[in-house]
DNA sequence: TGTAAGGCTTGATCGACGTCAAAGCGCGTT
DNA sequence: AACGCGCTTTGACGTCGATCAAGCCTTACA
């Protein structure tokens, strides 16, 4: 088992490090000693190998983003990962600077894509929970495309919020969920194809409209999830792609 | 074999149309008997089953296009579709409307996704083929993402027009293409995430500029690829997915 | 604890793009 | 050939969000 340095952090075979109750449904479990542990830290770039040695990366209890520059251009918010998705350098296009970045403290599975692959001829298991992993996210991208093509400011800002608030919040009572805002102001608008500034304003409005606080700059409590669900014409997609987990008190 | 009625689209069996000198690159010869030939049309939609039976689509000599509906929202166009990649209708986000058509008369090889998958079991060409479409739609997504997030409407329809040029154009001469046009024009806007007002200003401006012509409505002649080019940050992107079909004189 | 740096908020202003309406053009139909 | 329909083009106008700038607040570090 190889186990490389990677900007100073920890590494680990990907069984060493959490008990099995931990881990993410769907990842078969033998697949998970094949790979490295990475220990992430915010904002630490997960360098995106191409070719021969491809690298391939399982956010396993962290959260990651993908991020494409166009030379000239702003940087532009392509995707977040959350456990349980696959990210593999093929996915960056060729010809733009491609980030992968970590949004907090956590653990990365790592594969080398040939390994990788080469394990899952053995392993049906690891073939559909690629697959699956894949139309998921390929489902959630198409989302973002629409979002950030035809919705305004508003929608735009509520849609995001809908997405992290149902992939990585805690329910706090009925119809109230709390959650880390694992991106920064001008992140989010990168995601969003917003300005900064404008974002901002629009948050103001949520806040104003009761919608939403902010506990401290790193947190969003949510007391209305239903107002805010009602302001994203994305919501049933979310609510149905993310599992219910979050289940609403109604959607009107 | 299995031969279903669709639209009363004549079907055959996958091998039986074309002749293996006309089939796109990278499709496993073995793997095209195993769907059904389905003839389309300009408009023609593929539906998406979803569940047990999903279905499973190979463009063969054919464009198609992806669609999302929110409710209450306008209609965003998502992917573009051409010869050699895949799609599966578990790709389509749920609780939105979404639709896939076909762009012209030409085939697409349908299947369902058990039965593909049980091939792919036993061919390790199908499954290199399929993650490796998978790939390269993927990252052609994430140019789209950007596009639509940062680019203005110069930009975008630069980007588009490379696009469409790149994967179905013919050379004319050095630095010049002709492609038939796969879109109308709300079409593209919807797919640019643009009013479709803006958009023919925005390609008159092409006109007037001397960069293309419009022979008729549904073929455009691009007198000048480096000067479109030059207009898109995608560019380099683009000719490299695409495989540099048409080298340009330079991209200045 | 003081200080500096960077991110966030908010206001004023401007411009690109969306909206609406009218006219032009191609195309099929009778 | 005349007619009518649908798509496209073009102009006038309004608006949403980008830009610029000032002030505030948090965080890091000495």
């Amino acid at each position: 088992m190889a186990v490389s340095n990677l900007n100073r952090s920890n590494q680990l075979r990907g069984d060493q490090l959490l008990s099995s109750s931990e881990w993410p449904a769907g990842i078969p479990h033998e697949l998970i000693s094949q790979g490295t542990m990475v220990q992430t830290r915010h904002g630490q770039p997960l360098p995106l190998i191409l070719g021969g040695d491809e690298t391939i990366f399982l956010p396993f209890m962290s959260t990651l983003l993908f991020q494409v520059t166009f030379p000239g251009a702003l940087r532009q918010g392509i995707t977040l990962l959350y456990p349980g998705d696959v990210f593999r350098a093929a996915f960056a296009p060729p010809g733009a600077e491609a980030r992968l970045v970590a949004l907090g403290t956590g653990q990365v599975l790592r594969f080398r894509f040939d390994r990788f692959s080469e394990f899952a001829e053995t392993s049906v298991a690891t073939r559909d929970y690629f697959d699956r992993a894949v139309a998921r996210q390929t489902a959630r991208q198409a989302i973002h495309v629409a979002t950030v093509g035809q919705l305004d400011c508003m929608q735009r800002l509520a849609t995001f919020l809908l997405e992290v608030a149902l992939n990585t919040g805690a329910p706090a009572s009925e119809g109230r969920v709390v959650f880390e805002m694992p991106l920064s102001r001008s992140e989010v608008a990168e995601y969003l194809g917003l300005n900064a500034d404008t974002l901002s304003r629009t948050m103001s409005r949520l806040r104003s409209a009761g919608i939403l606080t902010r506990p401290d700059r790193h947190t969003v409590y949510v007391r209305d999830l239903s107002a805010l669900a009602a302001l994203s014409p994305a919501s049933p997609s979310l609510m149905t792609l993310c599992g219910d987990a979050l289940a609403p008190t109604g959607t009107a």
